[in-house]
RNA sequence: GGGCGAUUAGCUCAGUUGGUUAGAGCGCCGCUCUGAUAAGGCGGAGGUCCGUGGUUCGAAUCCACGAUCGCCCA
């Protein structure tokens, strides 16, 4: 016997004891997940379990994913950790299925982020600062904290539990991938695309360069900015002048024009200002003309002793009457519109400040003084000249720098561009092709597409892609497309060149293709989403010849990766990707500029399928911020909740709603697990005892018992819902499908069959042990942890983990039959709310219940009389008192205005019942559809109902039952009293009841003796057990 | 400033083509069940369905206007 001794008592309930070792590790009350977690990231490591299963998968149906690059300038957050839990959760799932996958991680190692927390940390606060750091130090610097980054992401990712290709990472700041964006660049020119454009953008003054359209999202804040009415002398009409209004003070000394609108009326008031008319409704103004009589007119400009230009009147026709005087002040050199316009009409144009926003040297007093010092030296100006009407606040939107919150001024600036004039409806078309989930993020991007303007890829700054272009004197523009040409064209400087990078790479001139004269490169560097929109080429080997070994390893990546550079033909096999999964701005941001240059090289789009998902917040909804002591520290929440738990919350969540992330949330999953963890618990104790042991070749029982097959299907439900789910990659809603079947499983299943288990059932344990098995199975991806964790115990002869035990194949659920236990639980808790109503307790048995409108839970009767503690149950009609109501949607159209008095009728009982269900009424006869029929309230029943489902249960209560009644409450209060004196669930106990109870013991003694584990049960004297 | 969306219990949210007493989860209170369970079950308190007006026999739902919030665009 391998077991050893088993004690068994006649009649009593099965308990055995064991005294040789379990099949199952016995569960501690509660999880530690993080002690759990490190555990199995060991196990994993030591047994290689990730690697076995990229080998089972290899030449498997391939799953292509590209990783959005994480940009490398901070530590791991519980932000990055929502985005990598679902990257990692559709990669799992995907290789249960035996799809083969890449795993390939990536890093934003270039660009402005990085470049201003390197300034932060070196205290480093301009270009100025920059240049006299060093480029070459600085350069090195932001390597630093590149690697810093990454590394910091590595340890977090591994804890979080994501499986990817760690150690094979693309780096966007590799020369690898600049070469590439240099590729398609030259792509771009070829098709006469590029081009330098000289117009007015938005500039940041701190960070000394131009911001692009798709760097200005969510950059509108509310501010306060100076409100200026200034009034410019007209020079042929003495005393009398044109308003303008301004909230830019700084722009004031690069004035040239006023516009007026030559449709509207505009009038003089009493002190000789012009103004529209519209614009002051109340006010006196003589002398009333159309906008078009004041074209011409020339004035005096407000700082005309420093800079001087003529002043005039001119004409436009998008000239608002909405706010302002209804004439705009115009300066072509600080602001886009007016710059336009200024070309149009041969305006001078005027730049006022230089790159940091301070006057240039040229504008007199004001040389030097930054675009928000000189607003008040300004305005005290205008007040000595007698010039300013007024001046205050003005609220209003206004952008910002999306790194350093300077607010954002106009400036005129050399940009290069890419023209999307062709590419435009190519990339709708594209995107037309592509499967968003959730679907508006779709529309998002097509707004955009409909909306951008040309692609603006220059910025003056250092730690960027160099911008490969080199304009001759000869008017000739050179783009370099490799490191190969870079090399074949070089003048000198090649021995230093590093890496292609500033400041190693400006040392290098060219040879001029079309004059041979030596060329300086432009000193540009290229937006950031260049480099993390050309990743599905650099990374996929796309157009390369021949497989490079490291490939990717190079330049300023050399060192922290191993990756290849694949050659065409691997390309051919991952591209497209068949999904990819950022945050929602990223829609402009890395989904565009792949789109884009995806729409360039090869016409088509970059992905299938796209997860997007809001914004994360803390859990009272607020954002986190630093300074509120909100945020969430990665270690802190992995350490307090743990990695299944936080994936867990991820997961649960709608990606079209803000995730509210924290600890509270937290802990109502660790609520929800611990019902798992119970259940596993459950399953091993008895197991134990009963000496169940599984076995992985006969996974499915043949489950004949009907509660157990019903757990089979409803597993098998589960397991089909659940591949839906994630193949249309709603993770949140395989968490809600989990939640129900766990509660099913939990509160239904076991609850229901826990006597079985105590009579050692061997079919109802192999029906447990298959739904805890595919349970974890389904659930791996989401919770890789505790899913390994409870396999390993549960599954011996299995796969070693349940990531290589695959996807479960299951047979198509027999939904009828899970439809009529749905039932049986809706009698049920009918059945209660009847017995609450009556105040009777469920220990207290009943003669009987009736059930009405439950067809398929008649099967189930057993069940329920068992479930309800009723001897039986009928299902038939209730005999109740007949309340008959309106059926609203058939009456209301025909009956109109008689409704209310017909309901009322009704109501009050004045109703005639007739043959065939039909009823008369207020002259009225109704058909059988037209009304619901309800019945209730029968004497000595306590009534129920629902939905067109009427329980009606026997309330009367003779001697027999209430003596059963006070057997169950005795049975009760005894097992409280081996609980509260930690007797053990096997031990035998001599029993003593007090003369009282005398009747009690004598009719059920047999059937209190077996559920309390009693040898012998003595009468009289106070209530007490002892071991027997 | 323009466009889109939202506003329902203390919190997070459901609420079908307009229909009968507006729901769930969490939290709170009471009762209850329980030898896996910190769980479960039943009940209670808690609602100006943002406001005003309209259409309709009937409006959380449809229409108009307004308020507030969010997102996108400028």
């Amino acid at each position: 016997m391998p077991f050893g001794f088993l004690s068994r008592v006649p009649g009593m309930r099965n308990v055995a004891l064991y005294t040789s070792v379990p099949v199952f590790e016995p569960l501690p009350k509660v999880p530690d997940h993080p002690a759990i977690e490190e555990e199995i990231l060991d196990w994993w490591e030591g047994q290689e379990i990730f690697a076995k299963l990229r080998r089972r998968n290899e030449g498997g149906p391939t799953f292509s994913f590209f990783d959005g690059p994480v940009t490398t300038n901070k530590p791991m957050l519980v932000h990055t950790a929502w985005g990598r839990t679902l990257k990692d959760v559709f990669q799992r799932y995907k290789a249960l299925r035996g799809f083969d996958e890449r795993y390939q991680n990536g890093f934003d190692c270039q660009g402005l982020w990085i470049e201003v927390g390197v300034e932060h940390d070196l205290g480093l606060n301009s270009k100025r600062d920059i240049e006299e750091y060093g480029l070459e130090e600085f350069a090195r610097k932001c390597r630093d904290k590149v690697v810093w980054s990454a590394n910091e992401l590595w340890k977090g990712s591994k804890r979080l539990g994501q499986w990817m290709d760690w150690g094979n990472d693309y780096f966007t700041f590799s020369d690898t991938n600049i070469e590439y964006v240099w590729r398609m660049l030259r792509a771009v020119h070829e098709r006469d695309y590029l081009y330098m454009g000289h117009r007015s953008t938005e500039w940041c003054p701190r960070c000394g360069t131009s911001i692009s359209q798709h760097e200005l999202i969510g950059s509108y804040v509310d501010r306060a900015d100076p409100s200026l009415y200034v009034r410019f002398p007209l020079l042929d009409r003495p005393g009398e002048f044109v308003v303008i209004w301004t909230t830019t003070p700084w722009t004031l000394p690069a004035n040239v024009a006023a516009a007026v609108n030559p449709r509207e009326e505009y009038g003089r008031r009493a002190n000789g200002e012009w103004v529209a008319v519209k614009r002051y409704p109340d006010e006196t103004l003589v002398d009333r003309r159309p906008g078009s009589e004041l074209v011409g007119w020339r004035y005096r400009g407000p700082f005309d002793e420093i800079v001087s230009v003529d002043h005039v009147v001119i004409p436009w026709e998008d000239v608002s009457m909405d706010d302002g005087t209804g004439i705009v002040h115009i300066a072509p050199g600080c602001g886009t519109e007016d710059f336009e316009l200024g070309q149009k009409l041969g305006l001078p144009v005027l730049m006022p400040v230089d790159e940091s926003g301070r006057f240039y040297d040229s504008f007199g007093w004001l040389h030097g003084l930054s675009t928000v010092e000189s607003a008040e030296q300004i305005i005290g100006d205008l007040e000595e000249k007698g010039i300013l009407v007024e001046a205050g606040l003005h609220e209003h939107r206004y952008p910002e720098c999306w790194r350093c919150h300077t607010p954002l001024i106009f400036r005129l600036a050399d940009d290069w561009f890419i023209s999307v004039r062709d590419l435009r409806q190519q990339m709708l078309d594209a995107n037309a092709t592509v499967e968003w989930v959730p679907e508006y993020m779709g529309k998002r991007m097509d707004d955009w597409l409909h909306n951008m303007g040309d692609w603006n890829i220059s910025r003056r700054r250092y730690y960027g892609l160099p911008l490969p272009f080199y304009p001759c004197a000869c008017g000739h523009l050179n783009v370099i497309g490799s490191r190969r040409e870079l090399e074949a064209r070089a003048v000198s400087g090649l021995e230093q060149l590093e890496e292609l990078r500033r400041p190693w790479i400006d040392r290098v001139p060219i040879r001029c293709d079309e004059c041979g004269e030596a060329v300086q490169r432009v000193t540009e560097v290229g937006d950031v989403w260049l480099d993390a929109g050309i990743v599905p080429f650099s990374t996929l080997g796309w157009q390369n010849d021949e497989w490079v070994p490291e490939g990717n390893a190079t330049g300023a990546a050399r060192g922290l990766t191993t990756a290849d550079l694949p050659d065409h033909a691997y390309w051919e096999k991952w591209f497209p990707a068949d999904w990819v999964s950022e945050m929602r701005e990223q829609i402009r941001l890395w989904f565009y500029s792949q789109l884009f240059m995806s729409v360039v090289l090869t016409g088509k789009a970059p992905f299938r399928k796209v997860l997007g998902y809001e914004k994360m917040l803390d859990e009272t909804g607020r954002e986190m911020h630093g300074s509120w002591g909100n945020t969430i520290a990665f270690e802190e929440a992995v350490d307090r909740m743990g990695a299944d738990v936080m994936r867990w919350q991820y997961c649960a969540q709608p990606p079209d709603r803000n995730l509210l992330f924290g600890f509270g949330p937290a802990q109502e999953i660790k609520r929800k697990l611990l019902t798992l963890w119970n259940s596993v618990s459950f399953f091993v104790e008895y197991a134990n005892i009963a000496q169940f042991t599984p076995s992985w070749s006969s996974l499915e029982p043949d489950a004949q018992a009907p509660l157990d097959r019903w757990l089979v299907e409803r597993t098998h439900a589960f397991v089909v819902d659940a591949a839906g789910r994630y193949e249309a990659y709603r993770v949140d809603e395989v968490m809600t499908l989990f939640e129900a079947y766990l509660d099913d499983l939990s509160n239904w299943y076991i609850r229901r069959s826990r006597r079985r288990f105590w009579d050692e059932d061997q079919a109802a344990f192999a029906t447990l042990w298959y739904a805890l098995v595919q349970t974890l199975r389904v659930l791996a991806p989401v919770m890789p942890f505790i899913a390994d964790h409870l396999w390993r115990n549960l599954v011996p002869d299995g796969p070693e983990s349940v990531h290589l035990a695959q996807w479960p194949e299951v047979g198509e659920p027999d939904r009828a039959l899970l439809d009529e236990i749905e039932e049986v639980r809706r009698v049920v808790t009918l059945a209660h709310q009847a017995r609450a109503s009556a105040n009777l307790k469920l220990r207290q048995p009943l003669r009987r219940l009736v059930v009405e409108g439950a067809n398929g839970a008649s099967r189930h009767s057993a069940e329920i009389a068992d479930e309800v503690r009723a001897k039986s149950v009928e299902f038939g009609t209730v005999e109740a008192q007949l309340h008959v109501k309106p059926n609203l949607p058939a009456l209301g159209p025909r009956l109109g205005k008689e409704l209310p008095a017909i309901r009322q009728a009704l109501q009050s009982g004045d109703f005639e019942e007739l043959a065939g269900g039909r009823f008369r009424v207020g002259g009225h006869e109704l058909e059988p559809g037209e009304v619901l029929v309800e019945r209730s309230g029968r004497e000595g029943f306590a009534v129920a109902s629902e939905a067109g489902l009427t329980v009606a249960l026997d309330t009367v209560l003779d001697d027999e039952l209430l003596l059963e009644g006070r057997a169950f409450d005795l049975i009760r209060t005894v097992n409280q009293l081996r609980k509260d004196e930690g007797f053990e669930l096997v031990d035998r106990i001599v029993l003593t009841v007090p003369e009282g109870e005398r009747d009690v013991v004598e009719t059920h003694r047999d059937r209190i003796a077996g559920e309390v584990l009693a040898t012998e049960i003595r009468v009289g004297g106070a209530l007490g057990i002892a071991k027997s």
